[in-house]
DNA sequence: AGAAATAGTGGGAAATTGTGGTAAATAGTG
DNA sequence: CACTATTTACCACAATTTCCCACTATTTCT
């Protein structure tokens, strides 16, 4: 479904100009209607196309909630979800409080990511980025990851 | 499928003719639609005929999204997945942060790798190569390659 | 060796996209 | 209730990108 970076910049309102190459979809699939919400691992956000949070947000939702864990899980991605809208233009306006969290002010990355985009601010991506391109070790392997051929 | 070294000029716009001997193939096979990422230990790229590539990001996107190692992967290999298409004179446009990423100017070396093409910024690929020309220890036989005849 | 065909390279024009501004509408406040 | 401030939507211009065409260089065949 999304895959790829692309650099955007956000304008001194706040818009995002969505890809050209996304924006078909996003019309046909779901009239221009997404949410985004928080990466609770990392300072960015995820932008899902409305039908795809509303599966996520079931889940979630259905979790235990005498559970710490599901109860931070949820304040965090629920409580964070924002509606958003493609305008006419294919942009959206990220909100104030998102924007804030995850820093983002004019050059932005977004990234495809199956399901959903992920939005992060440039600076912090390349950092992020060149971290996990130096540092191979430490991380375990999940077992398909050991096999797999490129 | 692919094989041999090429040495290809990017022109000023990006642009990469691709071999002669691989352009009857890839329209063939895939009308012309690759999708090329970046390589994780090195600073090259891999280009994929399509079919080829979706079988991996379909292996890729099934890992378990909590595990750090997987997150990685997906972010690294799905996040810098870029769709490309032979124009009308059996090229292809490189998309600025892929040529940014693997120090792509003007002199690049196209190599065949069976499923999948690599390209490397020729400065860089000759002192890679040196390397391991020079160095042979340190590395550890897999079993397979202990018993390999040539 | 010459000629023809094929491939590499570059440039230009049209269409598309990014960007910013303005006007209208809505919400908030005195 | 009215006025002001902020937001939202729409529109226009400028820059970029993409596509197509032409020229040059190289290779192959006669």
């Amino acid at each position: 479904m999304f895959r790829g970076v692309n650099n955007i910049n956000l304008d001194a309102k706040g818009r995002l100009a969505i890809p050209v190459k996304y924006r078909d979809f996003l019309l046909a699939h779901c009239n221009g209607e997404m949410v985004a919400t928080i990466d609770t691992d990392e300072r960015a956000l995820l932008i899902y196309p409305r039908p795809e949070w509303e599966d996520i947000e079931r889940k979630v939702q259905a979790l235990p909630s005498f559970n710490p864990a599901s109860r931070r899980v949820q304040r965090l991605l629920i409580g964070h979800a924002t509606d958003l809208q493609l305008d006419g233009s294919g942009r959206i306006l990220i909100p104030p409080p998102l924007r804030l969290y995850a820093n983002l002010d004019k050059k932005t990355v977004m990234l495809g990511q199956g399901n959903k985009l992920e939005l992060w601010s440039e600076e912090h991506w390349v950092s992020r980025r060149d971290a996990w391109l130096d540092d191979k070790s430490g991380l375990e392997l999940p077992p398909e990851l050991e096999t797999l051929s490129l």
